[in-house]
DNA sequence: GTGCTAAATGATAATGATTATCAATATCAT
DNA sequence: ATGATATTGATAATCATTATCATTTAGCAC
């Protein structure tokens, strides 16, 4: 598993923050290798413990600020779950399905296709509704849960 | 509309409940009439406010305590939107998909079709995942809300 | 229909999640 | 480095959900 890709992406999410006006502090920038480092959608609570292990640990509250301030910039999104609900992951670019392991909690992201278009056409026919977005999510095993 | 399926709906589930040994109380009936007449999916909340209208209100605590035990008997299940999750609504028999306005809540249920089969099918193979279920759903505006 | 017994109810307390408050602290432009 | 102000963290307040328990009710036996 190569680093890079965490750290750029937190990069980039700083340089977002300050062109919005936010201050870049230590405790945004924690929350948001939490989220950027992670293989599986957070909650605000899985978060603050997961800083419990390190040099410092965070507000509950800050945990929620930094996350409301984060969706709010569209830096990430909530994924909802058969149980826990709320779920945070980083938003990527385009639209994107998710795809999330039943066992291990283990989360990918896959492209849309021509497929669920057609669907989506097919229905606005059938029903008489404008169909303005979707959301599609796959549940299942991933490979090493297999 | 025809008022007939509300009270077929509601009849089923109390057949259900009686053959799992359940009791058909007033609180409960009241609870599943509620549910089965809406045209939008509920939170206990609005059940327990709905009720505030009726000869008899209930106790929010039976509102959540039946809306468990429907979903046991998955004669319930929960529905997530992007604001407010959980919404409760009916089970439908066979894979469905939901079609919400954005509007009025108004909710549909479609039916699948083979070109999401396929994407599936599709994603497996890039992924290595086995895809056990999937969630989908569509957000728009119905004809009276366009 | 009457009475019995266990299930169910509703009021309320307890718990857990999220949001608001505010004095102390840290960021960033100067 | 300094100062104005955004941010933090501790804590209190609010809201959602679950547990408790005395009272009531459904369904069964008679």
């Amino acid at each position: 598993m190569n680093m890079t890709p965490v750290k750029d992406l937190v990069e980039c999410w700083e340089e977002n923050l300050r062109q919005n006006g936010y201050r870049v502090t230590r405790t945004r920038r924690q929350v948001m290798e939490i989220i950027a480092g992670s293989s599986t959608a957070l909650t605000p609570r899985e978060i603050y413990q997961l800083s419990l292990d390190q040099d410092r640990s965070l507000g509950m509250a800050s945990v929620y600020r930094t996350v409301e301030m984060l969706e709010e910039l569209d830096l990430i999104q909530q994924v909802h779950q058969p149980d826990g609900c709320h779920g945070i992951w980083p938003t990527v670019e385009g639209h994107k399905h998710y795809l999330i392991c039943n066992a291990c909690g283990r989360m990918e992201v896959v492209p849309g296709n021509e497929g669920i278009t057609e669907y989506i056409t097919q229905v606005e026919g059938q029903t008489g509704y404008g169909v303005e977005g979707h959301w599609l999510q796959l549940f299942g095993r991933c490979q090493s849960c297999q």
